[in-house]
DNA sequence: TTTTAATATGAAAGTATGTTCATATATTTG
DNA sequence: CAAATATATGAACATACTTTCATATTAAAA
């Protein structure tokens, strides 16, 4: 029979559910889910939010390894990094 | 092609997730994702935690649907409701 | 029917998270 | 190089979440 979860790993479970747990960070998961990548200003539109805070939600994503960005001229494009992002949205999905 | 989430939906996915971010109620979950039913006291001692705080806890994941309980004699078993709770630890587990 | 065991509850304090606003930085374009 | 566009950043504020502590409730046992 299988060994219960330590303590480190229920901590780092809880840390990118945590990352992920709000609706904004969840529409932008979904969103680029679909899309592979987008610029912050085409997250911001889709979702209606201001450019700032959609930086912000991206920025902390990013530093925690939910997403990732690379730049291309003027923008910033950000993608899906961690693949089982998506995973737990379709898990709730019903 | 599958419409993008709607925002009632990403609200109550993210609301999910919230419930279950936290080391304590992720480590509740994979407990009685193999216990079937504990008692608070069980909880509590298995995780080294203080009645109050196991209490609050369990009552929180309750009446936001994750867990269920049933009173019997003196104790009060919790149990797992809703399922997908722990597909989503699962899915974090690697 | 008092005591004990198990659990819940509520308020206060502590801590973390989210949002806004003003401004900074980087890149392209005229 | 000045202006425009895209994005980031940091501080202040607002809100939400966690923990603790003291006490209440419920059920069983003596």
């Amino acid at each position: 029979m299988e060994r219960q979860l330590d303590h480190e790993r229920v901590e780092k479970i809880a840390f990118v559910l945590k990352t992920i747990a709000h609706p904004m960070r969840v529409a932008i998961i979904d969103m680029l889910s679909v899309n592979e990548k987008k610029s912050v200003n085409d997250i911001a539109a889709y979702l209606g939010l201001e450019q700032s805070l959609t930086s912000h939600h991206l920025a902390n994503m990013k530093m925690k390894g939910v997403l990732g960005s690379k730049r291309e001229g003027k923008n910033i494009f950000y993608f899906l990094k961690m693949k089982e992002a998506p995973e737990l949205i379709k898990t709730l999905e019903n």
